[in-house]
DNA sequence: TTTTGAGTTGTTCGA
DNA sequence: GTCGAACAACTCAAA
């Protein structure tokens, strides 16, 4: 009897280093099948899904080379998949399982609607969630021990590949892509990108906060799609020097936040410290809407959330700063801010985007304390001295000279009048030193001690 | 078993 | 201007 595999992609849209495909490609031969799945979709923002139509696009033509195509289909994974895999009569259908509570409780499904013949791999992560474990066998909650052992780990080999049959219909086939994506689609793109970054990794403890510069390695999105193999990442850039051992210590970051989201996954919606969950968040809408809009009045915030809104991308620096400012300035549930950046960002990743936000907000495991309120003027300051990332994003400071572009209310009348376009910018929408105040007493608050000083609180 | 030291990305205040 | 302390509490691993 011959063997007919259905290899099932989601996140891990490359050829290279990816378990589930090789796997799949020990069978007589295979379907390669992407579900777009409604509720899915409809998550989506509008650039991200551009940049995964342009993956998948490549991952066709790259099929078709081979003589096959990439088989796209409409409709719930639940439904899609097993009737694909009786239309083409499946031996097996091989996947890379996926970490949060949508993707295992559809796997789920689908697995008993498969009567046990979904195969699943681990493609995405250097080190398989829950694969890295204290000596009592959980996963640790401190970063620095998970690193260790997730340094000590050996890295697993998978499945290595064959040359196989591959089905030639293209299904309900990919949508005609209207603009250009965020970046060029495809395993081999993104392989120069990722060869781009070696060039200049060497440079990347020097660099990486600098939101003006090209020093972060921009690798999140193929990442999150899949189109780089992170063990491949890894390889690649190696720790040969004190700048490569940074960035792959981040590798560890995002393998740590996989951990933990299958350890929670109700961290989604609730904080790792739940007395956390009782702060009492302000959530003024129309401040929440200024910095969506990047108008919140100081520039480096707005240069972000501009940034993002019309790129997908956002630096990380600026990230951290942008999100420290909703959470403690505004005093908004980091959740609100969580949903934003995902549905937005090219490189929205449930797992990463909850982790990084717990982070920033204090609630989660070894997170930034909840006193660390990020002055916004000061990291302007500090990270963007000649304000070009500010200049770039917030174009009516573009005349604002160099002294006050980090704090433009601060300028005189007549250079504010003289710097053209500046008098449209808006003044800044809290006062930070008030609202360090402010965030400081509602963390005391929901944590059940004193407020730090008599005086906490929003002075008016 | 208990103790101890260490821990992604910061800011402010007072000496 | 510089510098150290305070701003907490908790997990984990090593001793």
């Amino acid at each position: 009897m011959s063997t007919h595999a259905v290899a099932w992609f989601r996140r891990d849209l490359r050829l290279g280093d990816n378990p589930a495909w090789s796997s799949a490609t020990r069978a007589d031969s295979l379907t390669a099948l992407f579900v777009a799945e409604p509720s899915l979709m409809a998550a989506t923002g509008p650039i991200r899904r551009r940049q995964l139509f342009a993956h998948l696009e490549a991952l066709d033509s790259r099929l078709r080379r081979r003589g096959g195509r990439l088989r796209v289909r409409y409709g719930p994974a639940s439904e899609v998949v097993p009737a694909v895999a009786a239309e083409v009569g499946a031996t097996v259908v091989t996947v890379n399982a996926d970490v949060t509570p949508y993707a295992r409780r559809r796997d789920e499904a689908v697995g008993l609607a498969l009567d046990g013949k979904l195969e699943a791999w681990w493609g995405n992560y250097v080190h398989p969630p829950g694969s890295v474990r204290t000596a009592k066998g959980s996963t640790s909650l401190v970063f620095s021990p998970f690193f260790s052992a997730w340094m000590a780990t050996p890295l697993g080999s998978g499945p290595r590949p064959r040359a196989t049959r591959i089905d030639g219909d293209p299904g309900d086939g990919i949508p005609q892509l209207l603009s250009t994506p965020f970046h060029p689609g495809g395993e081999r793109a993104a392989n120069n990108r990722l060869a781009a970054f070696a060039d200049r990794a060497d440079a990347y403890v020097r660099t990486r906060d600098l939101p003006a510069v090209n020093g972060t390695s921009e690798l999140s999105s193929d990442l999150h799609f899949g189109t780089l193999s992170p063990r491949r990442v890894l390889d690649t850039i190696g720790t040969s020097s004190a700048s490569r051992a940074a960035f792959v210590r981040q590798l560890a970051w995002r393998d740590w936040f996989a951990h933990l989201m299958v350890e929670k996954p109700e961290s989604i919606t609730h904080a790792w410290r739940p007395e956390l969950d009782a702060i009492a968040w302000e959530n003024d809408p129309a401040e929440i809407t200024a910095w969506m809009e990047g108008r919140t009045g100081y520039p480096i915030v707005d240069a972000g959330m501009r940034q993002l809104r019309s790129t997908g991308f956002m630096h990380n620096r600026v990230r951290m700063i942008a999100a420290s400012f909703l959470v403690k300035d505004l005093l908004v549930d980091w959740r609100i801010g969580e949903r934003w950046f995902r549905r937005q960002l090219v490189d929205g990743d449930v797992a990463q985007n909850v982790g990084n936000w717990q982070w920033v907000a204090g609630t989660g495991p070894d997170a930034a304390p909840y006193f660390r309120v990020f002055n916004p003027v000061l990291q302007s300051k500090k990270f963007d001295q000649e304000g070009a990332y500010i200049r770039h994003y917030v174009p009516e400071l573009t005349h604002m000279p160099l002294r006050w572009i980090h704090e433009p209310w601060s300028a005189p009348l007549s250079v504010r009048e003289s710097a053209a376009g500046s008098v449209d910018y808006p003044p800044p929408i809290v006062d930070h030193a008030a609202a360090r105040r402010r965030a400081l007493a509602a963390y005391a608050k929901a944590r059940g001690g004193t407020p730090m000083h008599a005086d906490a609180g929003m002075t008016t």
